[in-house]
RNA sequence: GGGCGGCUGGUGGAAUUGGUAGACACGCGUGCCUUAGGAGCACGUGCCGCAAGGCAUGGGGGUUCAAGUCCCUCGCCGCCCACCA
């Protein structure tokens, strides 16, 4: 009879609750083990991907468990972000009320796949004891300097009428909603990550269970370029402007110089010039043009000549002055020598514009070729000519040697530049953390006092989606006293970007009930770190090196005495059907709770981790999930039928025949192969060599059989087993399920129940079985032959059997003889106990 | 343009790290059982070939007794970043 999964996974399940099974408490004389997913968004229904993600991860929790370790595994909401708001604007409803309706059926989701949550330490983000922490962490950061206001230049995205930090902005568009990003200029709050560039760094180093590419996109987005800042001065005035570069080889094949159109010495170059409107037009243009199109190439490379001239300071040449579109303010200062024989986009625009070439790399694997002749510029390595007393030199070793000489000189200095920009943290928006300050017409920028913390969200508010900012309408909100005078003073109405509550959430699971600190850094350091982060890729920049940022920041608080927050770090392929990813806007989802109505949690899980390897892509599979559901009927059907409760004997070994050696051999193979594959997170083949097992198992038919099945329906032939065989299978039965639990824990639980018959004791806690070593002995090997590589025969034979036996066995064979044909044997190659090549 | 992966049957994927390529599963086929099967059981299933055997891990080359695995080269696909100076 199929396992009755409805009944059964609603019974463990409260079994789990009634006990509080999955509590972690901090016990010092115990090994700790912290394993963390990353946090839902509570959007109500759980996807493939939470299912993927989660499974995993609670695998590695029972597994740790029934290692005997101390297991932290909590679940929380990451529960402030625009969706609250937006299904408030579209419902009419508060987004409070929208996002705990939400968790509330999300909650119920996660529950009904049986995962493994410590849910007394459950955390919303958007509960007021949770964010007070955020402003607290705020206002700690701006004591220290690293929060600050400033006005500038900022990402908006028009659709979400909201600020985006840098990381938000994909390919020129917002990352949530897709829309073209525009540039705006406002007074905004940043928080001074780059105080930080060094060590995030740095410390990627340590990282070494990170995937590479996580840890090589950080660095690219860090991104620390070494080089030269060049001072150049205008010809016939006493402005200096300062260009960086990375190739200061090169710098003799400076023909022009190019300022952002937003450089701050554009003005000066300007005024008076005889094409002044025309540059300023031009000027205008660029600043209307969406920074995307400037970002993404597609602007071209527009232009417009000064009128002005710089000269090269190497060798007093007077080179134009020249504005343009492709250099941007944002990054190294503003402005750049162009080297169009060396640099692809200083080439197009000399060649676009008429400007002046000169090579001063010469390709070593190339001929001589005259400027003009020139098709691309030629960005390698090579040999300085046209370099004056660095001719002759190689490129690399210019670099450096031109850069100290430039540096003697007083020239220009060495110089480092960095990707990284600061956070910029303000959103304009209502549901989210409100930023902890107030304005005073007379003290000016005021903190609010710790003591009055949490400045609280109000929930009663309307939101519209038009207006600007929703707190900015609420009165009772924004009229306060100013905490140092006293008098007439107004809030801060933005709200604090989301994932500053997800960068430090980790560590409010350590001690969520704590309302006297941020958390208790005792339990932190006992918890801490993680030891197991599991999430998307899609984080590998953004929550990823804003949560190293915090870690580091309290650090330095003296908060915690770790500089990295997470040690290991799995990122989990993404699930697709039909070769595309899952999602709702393509219409491809299959809703993880219909599977769980149709086959159990536990069919699900096994399935997901069966068809492929965490950080692969998976295909979903109708099919498939049918096949898990079958094993784990064949695994129930097994131990209901075989296993006998009343059976008391003892497993002695020596008494074993044949048949008996050959399952126990069996099953020693799998729990070693399993234990090693849970270790390295293979759970497909942990899963196979567990079926390899299953089908080894229905082989095993010693004893004498009888007619009755014990159970009705039951195909498997039943066998009245001798005391020895009894007492094996018995073992192998009560193995099985431990192996199997983690996966499947509901029948995990069930059957182990069944076995060590109704106590209230959870399989979780039963230390983890341990392979035999002189039961995985075989008395025969089968060895391969091989004639000049190619497989010619199989042979049974002794494992103890000595070379010069083997080789006459094999050379003796017909069919061997027949390839070999009398010819002389070259060369006899014995790998052993596994194959003998005969080259001849 | 830069970085990181990947390319193995009809499909998802195995392969002890240089030693039987295709484990395990899905699908498909044949048979049994059944009133019935979208249940269960048994057997088969890389390609060519009646067979012996040959050919096969994106293409080509190399090292080796032996290559999916190592080296060279070419090609294709995916993801991330990108007028970053």
């Amino acid at each position: 009879m199929p396992y009755n999964f409805k009944d059964i996974e609603i019974k463990w399940q409260l079994f789990w609750d009634k006990y509080k099974i999955f509590r972690a408490k901090a016990d010092a004389s115990k090994e700790k083990y912290y394993v963390l997913e990353m946090f839902p968004y509570p959007s109500g229904k759980i996807h493939m991907g939470h299912v993927r993600n989660y499974t995993i991860a609670d695998v590695i929790a029972r597994f740790k468990m029934s290692q005997g370790l101390n297991v932290l595994h909590p679940m929380g909401y990451d529960a402030f972000g625009q969706p609250a708001e937006n299904a408030a604007i579209k419902h009419n409803v508060k987004p409070s009320k929208w996002t705990h309706d939400c968790i509330h059926q999300m909650r119920a989701e996660l529950k009904r796949m049986g995962f493994s949550y410590d849910w007394d330490r459950e955390l919303v983000t958007c509960d007021k004891k949770y964010y007070r922490w955020n402003q607290w962490i705020f206002l700690k950061m701006a004591e220290r300097g690293l929060a600050y206001k400033k006005a500038s230049p900022v990402n908006w995205c028009p659709s979400c009428e909201t600020t985006l930090a840098n990381e938000e902005v994909i390919q020129g568009q917002c990352w949530r909603c897709h829309a073209q990003v525009t540039q705006k200029d406002l007074e905004q709050w940043y928080l001074k990550i780059t105080a930080y560039n060094e060590k995030l760094l740095e410390d990627l180093k340590t990282l070494a269970h990170w995937p590479e590419r996580v840890i090589a996109m950080q660095e690219n987005w860090i991104g620390k370029s070494y080089g030269v800042n060049i001072h150049f001065t205008v010809q016939g005035g006493k402005e200096r402007m300062t260009v960086f570069t990375t190739r200061p080889d090169t710098i003799f094949g400076a023909t022009y110089v190019v300022l952002a159109p937003e450089h701050p010495l554009v003005e000066t170059l300007i005024r008076g010039a005889v094409n002044e409107r025309e540059i300023r037009q031009f000027i205008t243009d660029v600043a209307n043009e969406s920074k995307s199109a400037r970002l993404t190439g597609g602007a071209g490379k527009g232009g417009i000549f000064s009128g002005r001239y710089a000269v090269n300071p190497v060798n007093g040449e007077a080179i134009p002055i020249w504005f343009a579109d492709y250099v941007l303010m944002e990054y190294g200062t503003g402005a750049i020598m162009a080297v169009p024989t060396h640099d692809q986009r200083d080439f197009l625009f000399a060649r676009e514009h008429g400007l002046k070439l000169r090579i001063v790399i010469q390709d070593p694997q190339a001929p001589r070729v005259n400027e003009s002749a020139m098709e691309k510029a030629y960005e390698g390595e090579g040999t300085l000519v046209n370099s004056k007393q660095f001719d002759g030199m190689n490129s690399r070793e210019a670099i450096r040697k031109i850069g100290t000489w430039m540096e003697q000189e007083g020239l220009g200095e060495t110089a480092v530049h960095w990707r990284l920009r600061d956070w910029l943290i303000s959103r304009q928006r209502y549901w989210g953390t409100p930023i902890p300050f107030i304005y005073c017409g007379r003290c000016g920028t005021v903190p609010v006092p710790e003591k009055q913390l949490p400045v609280v969200l109000p929930e009663d508010i309307r939101i519209t989606g038009e207006g600007g900012s929703p707190l900015g309408q609420c009165p009772e909100f924004v009229n306060v006293s100013c905490p140092k005078c006293g008098g007439a003073a107004r809030r801060e109405t933005d709200t604090m970007a989301t994932f500053f509550d997800s960068s430090w959430y980790y560590l409010r699971f350590c001690s969520p009930g704590d309302d006297r600190r941020v958390f208790d850094p005792k339990e932190a350091a006992y918890w801490m770190t993680v030891d197991q982060y599991i999430g998307g890729i899609e984080h590998a920049i953004l929550h990823l090196l804003y949560s190293r940022f915090f870690t580091k920041f309290l650090k330095d608080l003296g908060l915690v005495d770790f500089d990295e927050p997470f040690n290991r770090l799995l990122t989990q392929g993404m699930v697709l059907k039909d070769g595309e990813v899952m999602s709702k806007s393509k219409g491809n989802t299959v809703d993880p709770d219909a599977i769980v109505a149709k086959y159990g949690a536990d069919a699900l899980r096994l399935f997901i981790l069966f068809a492929a390897p965490p950080e692969d892509q998976l295909e979903w599979n109708d099919n498939a999930i049918e096949g898990a559901w079958r094993f784990l009927n064949r695994v129930y059907g097994f131990v209901e039928d075989r296993f006998d409760p009343g059976f008391k004997g003892q497993l002695n070994k020596e008494l074993f025949d044949a048949d008996d050696r050959e399952l126990d051999r069996q099953l020693h193979l799998t729990v070693k192969k399993v234990t090693d594959d849970f270790k390295n997170y293979k759970f497909n083949t942990a899963i196979s060599s567990m079926m390899i097992l299953m089908n080894h198992s229905d082989k095993y038919k010693t004893g004498t059989k009888i007619q009755e099945p014990k159970t009705k329906n039951s195909t498997v032939e039943q066998y009245k087993y001798t005391t020895q065989n009894q007492a094996l299978i018995n073992n192998f039965c009560r193995t099985l399920v431990q192996l199997i639990a983690p996966i499947a824990p509901h029948m995990g639980e069930e059957l182990w129940h069944e076995i060590i018959g109704g106590k209230e004791e959870s399989i979780i806690h039963v230390p983890w079985p341990r392979h035999d070593e002189a039961a995985l002995q075989q008395d025969t090997v089968q060895i391969i032959a091989q004639v000049n590589g190619k497989l010619r025969g199989r042979f049974d034979l002794p494992a103890d059997i000595s070379e010069e036996e083997l080789q006459k066995i094999v050379l003796a064979d017909k069919k061997i003889q027949e390839f070999v044909q009398n010819k002389p044997v070259k060369k006899f190659i014995y790998v052993p106990r596994k194959l003998v090549n005969l080259v001849i």
